[in-house]
DNA sequence: GGGGGCGGTTGACCAAGGTCAATGCCATCG
DNA sequence: CGATGGCATTGACCTTGGTCAACCGCCCCC
């Protein structure tokens, strides 16, 4: 199939591809398939081969492990324009999937085979940096998931990630659309669906904040950066 | 200084050079400094540039956060033939420690310069694969700390870091000699040093087993096992 | 040898957040 | 249009593990 131009452009977006060579984009989108799930699908399970990684085009997938009694925890949510499960190649011993991956929204993606990127990342070390770039930001990510679980509390988690919801360069009263079900943001913020309603009704009652369904407006963006003890603006 | 032949078979034991070629070993070594800790000195610090990373020889390091409250969480024990702090380099805007580091035990490390390593790896991509390989391994560790901060309790963490303990292929009645300070592995687990010696307690008096200061003897490891819902053996 | 300090232990109490259950709120579908 | 089912909210209660304080044992050092 011949989509290169436009689907390399989309690609660009990601760390991953931002520096790639041309030539080596082309190899890949010519093997790369087209995957549509519905709500609900499954893209991949725990424990499975891993021989394909992934670029979400559109929607929103998530990234979970299981525990034994069935309690899922959200480790990431993946967003448009976001790689995922490219780390997995270099596990050793046939890489498995280390999570599992599920389609909350309707979503669009390319799947790549990890061989043909293998073999790509051989002969280009621009490749490689690419991956070790998007890895590097990957673990960061995960350290700072793990200092917030363990030295902050619940609402500190949830404030956290609502002011990372307001884009940058917004100045007024910024309004928050929530793109995720409530009970999988509490599940990424390691929190119960009750106690993420509960904070945000007491953030409401506070005056802080108002909701509605999943739309939030902030009313005191200060307050809020004061409570997770962050400079004023920036 | 000419060090290399037991050098270098010394960092053959990290994953990261254990197929890099003897050149860029050598290269490496001869740019490598010798670095000696006390305990409680510090090796860097949360948000210094990154310049170098390290490789362990002796002693241990711990790699922690601390809330703006001071207290800290231990992301990660280093123990001899490990490496760290080689991720940082590819975090765009001149990277900076994401963690501090401090020496619980007299240690004796390797110190090398990101600068000759990003060159080397430029050139190799064998030692690109390394690299990739050593970051994924760290990646996949992060996760199942996180699982297991939300998923599982604090009994299950502390019998889970034990069975961990315990050396591969020993089937009698094991020892574990606790090689961490309790406080330092209580922050590890992400609990309280009382809580810590509450477990321990408990325990003990279930018979699991026996306590002597920082020496454990696991007195039913099917048992232990079957707290984290392990399989039999294996 | 006595004092001080540090790491660890133990007890009493407390609070954050989990659990369970009832209820509301839509959106979808027959 | 009313019924069904999933998500969210609210309330009452409970559990886990944190906090605070006292105390112990040990090592080190003057």
């Amino acid at each position: 199939m011949n989509r290169s131009p436009e689907a390399a452009r989309e690609l660009r977006r990601a760390y991953l591809f931002a520096d790639m060579a041309d030539e080596h984009m082309n190899t890949l989108i010519q093997g790369a398939h087209d995957i549509h799930l519905n709500p609900g699908d499954a893209l991949f399970r725990q424990g499975q081969p891993a021989e394909r990684f992934f670029f979400l085009r559109d929607g929103l997938i998530k990234l979970f492990r299981l525990s034994p009694e069935g309690d899922e925890k959200v480790i990431e949510l993946m967003r448009p324009g976001e790689t995922f499960a490219e780390a997995v190649m270099f596990m050793g011993t046939q890489g498995r999937y280390p999570v599992n991956a599920e389609a909350v929204s309707e979503a669009r993606l390319y799947a790549f085979e990890q061989k043909t990127f293998l073999g790509l990342l051989r002969e280009s070390s621009d490749a490689c940096f690419g991956l070790l770039g998007s890895m590097s930001r990957r673990l960061h990510m995960l350290v700072n998931q793990i200092e917030s679980l363990t030295l902050q509390n619940a609402t500190y988690r949830l404030v956290a990630y609502l002011l990372e919801q307001i884009p940058r360069d917004v100045k007024t009263s910024p309004e928050v659309q929530l793109t995720t079900p409530k009970g999988v943001i509490a599940s990424r913020l390691a929190i119960q669906p009750e106690t993420l309603s509960r904070i945000l009704a007491k953030l409401r009652q506070g005056g802080l904040i108002d909701v509605h369904g999943n739309h939030i407006t902030v009313r005191d963006v200060q307050a809020l950066r004061n409570l997770v003890h962050l400079p004023p603006q920036d």
